[in-house]
Order: structure tokens, then C-alpha cells, then sequence
DNA sequence: TTGTATGCGTTATCAA
DNA sequence: TTGATAACGCATACAA
């Protein structure tokens, strides 16, 4: 079924068809609706390749991560995904993994795809070198990205200060008596870097311990967390309190400590769903993800739409403390 | 950048830039080389539109699931998108949400998209009055399921055997001196169907108590289970042991429950990382998502590439009972 | 209001 | 080993 096929049922021109399915109103309602009822008949729908080719544009955004098996990357495709069907736009999802430097082979790749924009959710990019390619392609299609930033002019960065976040955490944990915070982190994304630095930040501000030992990289698995906890007790690191980069590690930490009679209170991040599952409870940092998403979405169908009204090239959400049962205990 | 600017600057014609793009051997070493190089200068690379209308394909597949923010899900699309990716293909993601009759609806989108293939992941899908049309569909591209079946011919579907697993589950409990097995859960595709089956099939085979009080439904949240569970204590439901559907389910029946003093074998469904997470660390019947998606994966491959030896309309996988601490506990 | 003709960038089929 | 040219299916400028 071609549009060729439909003008010829019609008796009409391709031109006509055409017309009737761009919804133009310099077609008549008689044909108009004699179209409207071949096509129907028909089961017609138009090729997109075809469109495409004359459009330059399938619309369909390129959706970029390092892993949507992650509970926080695939919330976010989630809402990212409902959003832009609403907004009749597919998505093309594309994972990197964790290995540096694929990241920007996936983004050169999905602009060989002519994807009409893309997002890019949190990866730890690789920048340097690589300037001018993210600066080129942000020329040519809308690039945003949540929770990153290239500070390259032509993209825009929706964030959540999760570095002040962090700091409060910190200040919360201290307020009940904290002096000696353990963090635990698994790697430096550009929130990774973030998060660290706040804790170091609320640490240094009010006084508190800052011993290098109480800063840990740990993989992420309960086994690594668990031999982590057990190395630091066995050498009398004195942590009062735990904060981490990720729910996971909290959870983790917090069952380990709990069972070797380290009862401490314990923050996570990200507010995930696992937080909930713990027990006890998970405080935990809510980075606001439905907030940047909605706000991704439409910074993203706004560039594509018009190239009206300047857009803020950085937008910033605060992280919000979501106190559960893991912040009612008392250190020791 | 066309084909016809790599000719121009090379002193040939498109059918020869034609060729060496899609490596014929049918070209000279020496133009080879000489457009090669001029592609590489100029960074060229093929309009996937043009290609597309030429082919009719865009080497993409969809990925049909209800919600990736769902652990089970993000798992299957991660590990698909991967595959995918390692063959070539690219993966265009369409969440329908729970809404019923939705799923058809995004079926037939993807099918005028022209994906060259569909991998449907577990979705409730509405079978009944849409026979003909998802008949037609897989006459037309591979259309493959993961924990779903629609037994239509042309159909492939890769199961876990999910109701032999729970039934093993009930026989487990069984062993363990249980005889009241409360079973939640949330809905029932084909895959909750089966499982309740296999729950029933235990227990009637067992002579277990078979009242129905023991079965309930629930929606996935903590507040929902946490009143069901009271409920089921107010009227005094005697049940000694609980499973569930999901693993969040068991997660959640099993907190409220020893907040109650009832200690019970609890066994949850699907082995995510949140069954990791409580505490005690739950027992669950792992469905096998790895063995699923690479079959999928090398059935939908298989399919792509050529109509050669026929392949297995349905390919079942054995659940398997994951043994936490949530088994050790003893009824009361 | 409708029709004709052309362009979009490939692939594929011929013929040379 | 190469080149000319016809599809592929649609959008659109221009003509009627």
C-alpha cells in the first residue's frame, strides 16, 4: 500500500493523498473524506522511510545510559519513554555500559542514525578530547542531559544539586551526634564527583573527623561491601554513621554493620525502591528524578519545535532528604 | 555529504562508492583505497532514510514491555538491548503501561515503524479479538515472546516454567512442616496466571489447606500489603508460610508480618536485587531472565537472517529456587 | 481545489 | 571492473 495505490482508488493524485495526510485544509471535504475512507480500508499507513528521507526526520530521540538494568537509569527511561510517546516521538535506547570511552562511539553512532535529538542520562562521559565532536553535533540536534554537564554551549543540563544535598546529609548526620561519617562510593560520574564533594564539604564545614579511611570505593555487591565493613572494623576505623553514592551500598553496609552490633544511622541516595525494601527503612537522598525528566522532556520538544525563546542551558533541582526508620537510630 | 560528493571527489560513479560502501568485491583494490580514504576525510557515512527505503529496514527491532522502571523488565531490556547491539540492531523501546488494550495498539505502531522485528516481553496482552491481526504481523517480521504466549503459529515464545517452579515451591514449604500457604499477588498475565496455577497444583497435590482466604490479590506497594497482611491477622487467615508473585510482594508481606511476630518461610518471584536487599534476604524462585533473552535474542537473529531450518515454536526454561535466610526460618 | 514534476540518498539492475 | 539509470514512497513547489 503506497500513496500511489490510494490516489489511484481515489482517482485522484498523489499530490491529494499526500494532503489529506498532512491534515492540510486545501483539500476538499467530499475528497478529504473519500481518502480518508480509502485509507482506512486499506489499513494504510504512510513508510516512514520514505517520510524520512524527505523530512530528514523519523522522530525518534536517541536515549543514552550506561545500563538500564540500574533501578535510577531505568526510571528514568521509563518517564523519558512515556513522555515523548505523548509527544508522538520514538526513542531509540542505547546502552554503553560502564567501559570509558564507548559513550561517545554511542553518540556519534546515533547521529549517523539522524536522530532528531538526544538525551543522555548521567554516564560518565568522556569529555576531554572530545569537545569539539559533543560541540558539532550539539550544533546540528538538541542535547540534553540529566544529571551531567559538558558546559559546551548548544547543550543543556538538567541537574539536581545533589553536592549541597550531600553537605546537608552530612549536616543532618551530625546534628544527631555524628562526628565520624563513613561514605562509600562505587565510581565518579559527574554526580559521583558531586556527591563526594559535598560530604567532604558538610565534613570540612563543621569540623567532623576526616580521615582518609572513612572515604571507601567499593564495587558495587553485597560481598564488596561486606568485606569492606569487616576490614574497617578489623582495623577500628571509628565510623558513628554511614552515608553512600548509592542505596545499594547502604543497604549493604547497613546489614553488615548491624550484624557485627554497629547499629549506626545510615543515609543513602537515590531513593529508589530498594530503600524501602531494607530493613531497617533506608533514609536516603531523592535526586528528583521525575523533576528532571519532565524537565528534559520539555527542554527537549521545545528545541525541537521552534528555535524561539533562549532556554536556560543549566537547570537545577534540590535534593530532598527522605528520613525513614535507618535515620531514627542513635550513634553509639 | 552524499554518495555523489565521495563520487564527484574520487572520479567515479555512485554505483562504485555503492560498492565499496557495502563491500562488494566487485571493486578494484586501488578505488577501494582511494574511496575509502575520501569517505574517511570527509567523514561520510550513509543516510540510514535512503538506506531504509532502499532495504526496507533500518536494522531496528522493538521492545515491547509494560514499564522498564520495573526491575524485571529493565533487566530484560538491558540485557536485549546489549545483544542486540553486538549483532547490529538497534532497539526502538515502547512501554504500554498497565492499561489493557494498549499493548495491541503499540504493536501495530511499531509495525508501521517498519522494525525489521519484535520482542515482546511478558505484557498482558489482549489476545482475544486480535488473533488475526498479530497473526499477521509475525507472517510478515519475527515476532518473538519472553514469558508470554500467544500459540499462534508464526509466534515464537521463549517461557519459564514458572507454575512447575511455584508448585516446587509449595512442595519446599511443604517439606518444611507448612500447611496454610498464603499466596499474593498483582495481577495475572500469563506469566501470574501460570504461577497461581502451579501454587494451586501444589497445594491440592499436597492436600495443604486450600482455603480461599489463602489467596489473595494486591497491588504493589507497601501500604496495600501492609493492610492486606493485617487484615488476614484480624480475621484470625491461619497461614504459616507466604508466597508471592514478586519479589516486592514477598518483601513487603514478610516486614509486616514479622513486625507482628509472625515469623514465616516467606518465598518470593523473579530473584531481583531487592530480594538481596531485605532482611532476612529472601528466598526466590529465579526465572532464568538470562537463559530467556539470549534465546530470544538468537531466535530473533536466526529468524532476521534467513528462512533456513526451522526453529523451536516454543523453548521453556526450568525455574529455579534460589535458598536464602527467609528459608531457614521455621514455621510456627 | 487539484495535478504535475522534482528531489531526497540509497540500492540494485543492467549494460558497457 | 565500472557507469548509467531505474526504483524506493513520500513531500512540496509550482502550475493549472
Amino acid at each position: 500500500m503506497t500513496i500511489y495505490d490510494i490516489a489511484k482508488k481515489c482517482n485522484v493524485s498523489i499530490a491529494t493523498v499526500s494532503r489529506v495526510l498532512n491534515g492540510s485544509d486545501r483539500v476538499s471535504e467530499k475528497t478529504r473524506a473519500k481518502v480518508l475512507a480509502a485509507m482506512k480500508e486499506q489499513d494504510y499507513a504512510p513508510n516512514p522511510f520514505a517520510r524520512g528521507l524527505g523530512l530528514d526526520s523519523m522522530k525518534m530521540v536517541g536515549v543514552l545510559c550506561s545500563d538500564v538494568a540500574d533501578a535510577f537509569y531505568a526510571k528514568a527511561v521509563s518517564l523519558i519513554e512515556n513522555a515523548l510517546q505523548k509527544h508522538n516521538f520514538d526513542v531509540m535506547l542505547s546502552c554503553t555500559g560502564e567501559c570509558n570511552g564507548k559513550d561517545i562511539k554511542a553518540l556519534r553512532y546515533l547521529m549517523q542514525k539522524h536522530v532528531d535529538a538526544v538525551i543522555i542520562i548521567g554516564t560518565p562521559f568522556a569529555v576531554q578530547g572530545n569537545v569539539a565532536a559533543i560541540k558539532k553535533i550539539a550544533e546540528q540536534i538538541p542535547l540534553v542531559t540529566i544529571n551531567n554537564n559538558y558546559k559546551l554551549q548548544g547543550t543543556y543540563s538538567i541537574v539536581c544539586d545533589e553536592q549541597t544535598g550531600m553537605r546537608n546529609a552530612v549536616y543532618a548526620l551530625a546534628n544527631k551526634g555524628c562526628r565520624s561519617i563513613l561514605y562509600l562510593y562505587d565510581s565518579l560520574t559527574y554526580s559521583g564527583q558531586h556527591k563526594l564533594t559535598g560530604y567532604k564539604q558538610g565534613v570540612l564545614e563543621l569540623g567532623l573527623d576526616a580521615q582518609p579511611a572513612l572515604i571507601q570505593k567499593t564495587p558495587r555487591t553485597f560481598e564488596a561491601v561486606e568485606s569492606m565493613i569487616h576490614m574497617l572494623l578489623k582495623q577500628k576505623v571509628p565510623f558513628d554513621a554511614i552515608l553512600t553514592s548509592e542505596d545499594i551500598l547502604a543497604v549493604a553496609a547497613q546489614r553488615i554493620a548491624r550484624r557485627n552490633n554497629r547499629c549506626v544511622p545510615v543515609i543513602g541516595c537515590n531513593n529508589s525502591i530498594i530503600a524501602e525494601c531494607a530493613t531497617p527503612t533506608l533514609t536516603s537522598l531523592d535526586n528528583q528524578l521525575d523533576c528532571l525528566c519532565e524537565t528534559a522532556i520539555k527542554t527537549v520538544i521545545h528545541l525541537m519545535q521552534s528555535n524561539a525563546p533562549a532556554l536556560p542551558s543549566k537547570t537545577v533541582f534540590d535534593a530532598k532528604l527522605i528520613e525513614r526508620e535507618s535515620f531514627q537510630i542513635h550513634p553509639q
